[in-house]
DNA sequence: TTAGGGTTAG
């Protein structure tokens, strides 16, 4: 069991001489025996002000002396005031029992009133932990666990967590203790132990109010990251079935929070409660779930929630407007976006950063660098100062547009601008180059960020490893995730992940096998994306058995395939021709209740075309149809390939004009396919 | 600061 390190008590108590309460803030100290203090005479270089207590207590409460008893038990060991709690004192200490005997006549109200004063400040919280539990001991107060709520909400007020846990041992929970420590444990973002103990509590008999759940509701808003979907999902049942009844407050709050964690239509949902409710939204709400909207790319609902603000009464401000712009950039709406840029301007609403930024990511998404460079020009004439956000999209966008080779001149762009590349932007750069093979120029970015003074992460030892690897240069990959652990970084899942990649497809079996058992030793547990590289490197190879077995290894240890997963599956078996294997393996994915995906269905058409099975291959686009799942180049290149390898060449051209007329733009790989089965016809009509 | 952002692995 782990024990209390001794709080730390005010020392120089008596060193002050008076043998007063002088060791504590001037405030405390008269807060508490600011009245007792004067009227005893002793000498004080303090003023008897009256402070908080004072203006608390009646004034019959005031002739109660405390600072004999205070400096008592700032004397006393302190492990023995904090554990031996409860119990009746085992030895009489005649000192004690006096003591205790000359508080007997204080009221209760006085007590909770010291016991508060001294709470209030971090520095007498010492000596409060002692108190409550001296009186306990002498039983000179008897609403103990009002004394003890009143300590527990001051712990986690000042970050004592672990210290009211400890308390809260001391006697068993009350409906107000409970409240008291999932307060601490929220202001704490402590919120699955927030989570537990109410349904400790419900356990126990007692009902909840909304408040513990408002609280913790609360802490997830303000934490910096998006709350965690699944506990969002499951606080919010429990609110349901134990029918706590919502205010607005909480009800706002809830609809930001399922906003921040990507699910607008409970976000939509719950912005209806309140409105049937006859309240109106807070602003600050509507802007949460246009952004929501907005990120999604449900740019329409993003608008009418919008015109919803402009309802309320409030004019829309600069963060109401770069919500709905967010949505336009999202999806490529340009010409949208730029008339929110105008009606700001018509509507005196200065745009700052991110809606300049904004802009600049559309642009540069457009291909529009000049445009771009001139708004950077005009965030410059309105001295607002882009920051090293902009300048990392747009090399991102270049990036995923292959246009690596102007990624210089963003930097140069940027350093025009003064911005100093930070260690998002450095990650990055390395990426890029890492993806285009330029792996000296990622090592070189690699040194800079040093040089500069920015350490790198694991996502830059991530990106550099992996960039190796795709390269084919699995020793040196090797080599820099030995390196990153020599500088102190310690490897992550995604880095293992990287790691059993590499490994997997140079199928050094034994070393994969030790690199997992590092894994573990490590304390990592493996994720959906470690099982599904497994199953895609056995699979490739053809150990279909370690394959599945990383399946039923993963599925035993309660984690949900991923259509992912399957897709690596059916893959395998697709590329060796085993045909009846995919399908098998795709009928398990249903069973496993997980939709198709296109790709899975691509793999599939594979599978039968490498098995020479044209006619289920073209049953599988029939089913793509039917479902809905809108078929893509790939998917019409593979059945020309089946054609192919059936030698129906005749039946090539029209497939091609199908994929036209469905919208698909053919790629080389798609011209290449009609280009040979026209190669092969030719080659047949001539025989 | 009522209201917000970026990077890595299958």
């Amino acid at each position: 069991m782990l024990l209390l390190p001794p709080p730390q008590f005010p020392t120089a108590t008596h060193a002050a001489g008076v043998g007063r309460f002088h060791c504590l803030r001037p405030t405390a100290h008269q807060a508490i025996c600011g009245g007792a203090t004067t009227s005893s005479g002793a000498s004080t270089s303090l003023p008897a002000v009256a402070g908080p207590v004072d203006a608390v207590l009646p004034l019959e409460g005031r002739r109660h002396d405390f600072t004999p008893l205070l400096n008592y038990l700032s004397s006393k060991a302190p492990p023995q005031a904090a554990t031996a709690a409860g119990s009746p004192p085992t030895h009489l200490d005649p000192v004690e029992l006096r003591l205790a005997e000359s508080y007997r006549a204080v009221p209760a109200h006085h007590w909770h009133a010291l016991l508060k004063s001294l709470s209030a400040s971090r520095d007498t919280l010492p000596s409060a932990t002692a108190l409550v539990p001296w009186l306990q001991r002498h039983k000179l107060c008897y609403s103990v666990d009002l004394l003890y709520s009143i300590l527990i909400h001051a712990l986690g007020r000042s970050k004592q967590l672990y210290q009211a846990f400890l308390l809260s041992n001391q006697a068993s929970l009350s409906p107000l203790t409970y409240n008291a420590l999932i307060s601490a444990c929220a202001r704490n973002g402590e919120l699955v132990k927030a989570l537990g103990l109410l349904s400790q509590m419900r356990r126990d008999g007692f009902q909840s109010d909304y408040v513990n759940y408002s609280l913790i509701v609360q802490s997830l808003i303000r934490s910096p990251d998006p709350p965690d979907l699944a506990f969002l999902q499951k606080i919010y049942t429990e609110i349901e079935v134990e029918k706590i009844e919502l205010d607005a407050k909480l009800l706002n709050d809830l609809v930001v929070a399922f906003s921040r964690a990507n699910d607008p239509d409970r976000a939509l949902l719950l912005l209806a409660v309140i409105q049937g409710q006859g309240l109106s939204p807070k602003s600050a709400t509507l802007v949460a779930v246009v952004s929501a909207l907005g990120g999604a790319g449900r740019v329409s609902e993003a608008e009418a929630v919008f015109e919803e603000l402009k309802e309320g009464g409030l004019a829309p401000r600069t963060r109401a407007y770069n919500a709905l712009l967010k949505g336009y950039v999202k999806v490529g709406a340009l010409k949208d976006a730029e008339l929110v840029f105008e009606e700001m301007e018509r509507n005196g609403v200065a745009p700052d950063e991110r809606t300049y930024s904004l802009l600049i990511d559309a642009y540069t998404n457009a291909g529009r660098w000049e445009s771009a460079r001139i708004l950077l020009k005009e965030m410059e004439a309105n001295d607002v100062r882009p920051n090293s956000y902009v300048f990392s999209r747009m090399l991102a966008i270049l990036r995923d547009k292959g246009d690596w080779q102007r990624s210089f001149s963003v930097l140069k762009e940027m350093k025009s601008n003064g911005v100093c590349p930070d260690r998002h932007f450095y990650n990055v750069m390395i990426d890029m180059f890492g993806k285009y093979n330029c792996l000296q120029h990622a090592m070189d970015a690699f040194a800079r960020m040093r040089e500069d003074g920015i350490e790198p992460d694991t996502v830059t030892w991530n990106t550099l490893i992996d960039g190796h690897c795709k390269a084919g240069l699995h020793d040196r990959a090797r080599e820099l995730f030995e390196e990153m652990q020599h500088s102190g970084c310690l490897p992550c899942t995604t880095t293992y992940n990287i790691m059993i990649n590499s490994l997997g497809v140079q199928e050094r079996w034994g070393d994969l096998e030790d690199l997992l058992a590092r894994m573990r030793d490590q304390g990592l547990i493996p994720n959906t994306v470690t099982y599904t590289t497994l199953v895609d490197v056995y699979g490739k190879s053809g150990r279909f058995n370690d394959a599945i077995e990383c399946l039923e290894v993963m599925k035993a240890g309660g984690l949900n395939p991923s259509p992912t997963m399957y897709h690596a599956l059916v893959n395998a078996y697709a590329q060796r021709g085993l045909s009846e294997q995919a399908v098998n393996a795709f009928r398990v994915m249903r069973a496993d209740g997980i939709k198709p995906s296109l790709l899975v269905l691509n793999s599939l058409i594979n599978a039968f075309g490498e098995d020479r099975r044209d006619t289920e291959a073209f049953a599988v686009l029939q089913y793509m149809k039917e479902t809905g799942i809108k078929p893509d180049v790939v998917t019409y290149t593979t059945l020309m390939k089946v054609l192919v390898r059936v030698e129906k060449y005749d039946k090539v051209p029209a497939v091609y004009e199908e994929m036209i007329l469905s919208g698909c733009t053919p790629d080389r790989k798609a011209r290449g396919m009609l280009r040979s089965a026209l190669k092969y016809m030719k080659q047949m009509f001539s025989t």
